[in-house]
DNA sequence: TCTAATTGGTAACAATGTTACCTAATTATA
DNA sequence: TATAATTAGGTAACATTGTTACCAATTAGA
């Protein structure tokens, strides 16, 4: 028992049960920081349940008790992932000119990838093996993705579903950064000039195609 | 000692050192082979250096003399993965057209990826998390990439080189194999036609530009 | 207050990559 | 040719991981 696991305290809840409740919450979301801060701190590989169970000063059957597996946890760190991802995209300065927007909203996407490289790995480049998203984490994502979408959406630009033009844009980028991360693509300059291209390429095909 | 582990025989080397340097090459093929069917037949995760050791029927030992650690053994495995690729893009028929072979090619690709997913997962997918492909390794990857490079070169279209062309094409078609394969992408239906609508994208992007 | 259920810790299990150590065979050298 | 040095290969261990069986203590409900 340390500051973590100790419930009672600095609590309103009018019963214990609630009390309960309300620490097991607390408990989740200090493991899952925790857990987020080893994954900023060391990557990927340093994320185990021994670890976390360390750094949190109690045994690892807790973080079973929450999580079940540690998929469970990869799937927190997916959404925690995802917010980061979302408050990119919120910082990011918009003009109002689709064309631009979308360009920008793209380099928002390239530079998570190059600053949460570890997150990005986690989420979407199978740095726990067993993980995979479930129903949840993917409307994370959809979420963190909506500007995008809402900027295809408001742009009208033909008979697909904005969703699927913003996953088609979502698939070409992630291309990119997933092979850089993964050594694929030569050198760092190689690879971001390698994502302008892309960007140009998508933002290209689907504006070009409104004016004919 | 068994069939595998027996320099001497089915030899044509006129000396002992060359038989064992034979005998080495033999081994090495056919610790990939072995490697290589686990990997076919029960996924990436079943390949564990005991377990081909098993069945090759000799100790763990000579898979780590051989290949120095399991990333050397992934190694094989990749330059493997390229050659069937490799294999699949000859096997595709061609017609002299550079937009539709570009999309014959394109669908290769994403077949290569459905039948040997196993294999997409270990090259591209981060299956074996230590790996990352050194220089011989990316060097069979743009041998099995030659024929879109190729083309791309063939076609003469910008001032891009051919190169650089064929790895967006790349980059571009693995980010949506890449998000299927994890499962970020629905069903397989609506993966596919993504898949098409991206292949139709770069196509678009490619050879309508040279057109202006 | 007494019984049942829940919480959480300890220690173990199984699987994996990897290596230390030993044995035997092979090669080189006197 | 005989002996020393090198090498190949097997056994068994180590460290690290995810995971669970078991037990003690605490808490909830009668």
């Amino acid at each position: 028992m340390n500051e973590f696991t100790n419930p009672g305290l600095n609590t309103t809840a009018s019963t214990l049960q609630e009390a309960r409740q309300q620490h097991s919450e607390h408990l989740r979301q200090s493991v899952v920081q925790v857990a987020a801060s080893l994954l900023r701190e060391y990557g990927p590989e340093a994320v185990t349940v021994r670890r976390v169970a360390e750094r949190m000063e109690c045994s690892t059957k807790i973080i079973y008790s929450l999580f079940n597996r540690k998929e469970g946890l990869a799937k927190e760190l997916y959404l925690e992932g995802c917010r980061i991802l979302g408050r990119e995209f919120e910082a990011t300065a918009l003009t109002g000119i689709p064309e631009a927007d979308l360009q920008r909203l793209a380099q928002a996407y390239w530079r998570f990838g190059q600053e949460h490289a570890s997150f990005y790995q986690v989420m979407f480049g199978g740095a726990f093996a067993e993980f995979k998203p479930d129903e949840i984490s993917m409307q994370g994502m959809t979420t963190a993705w909506s500007q995008v979408t809402a900027l295809i959406a408001s742009a009208d630009l033909d008979e697909n579903s904005p969703e699927w033009t913003a996953r088609l844009i979502w698939a070409a980028l992630h291309g990119v950064i997933h092979l850089h991360l993964a050594g694929q693509l030569g050198s760092g300059e190689e690879a971001a000039m390698l994502y302008d291209r892309t960007v140009a390429m998508i933002v290209h095909s689907l504006f070009d195609k409104r004016r004919n």
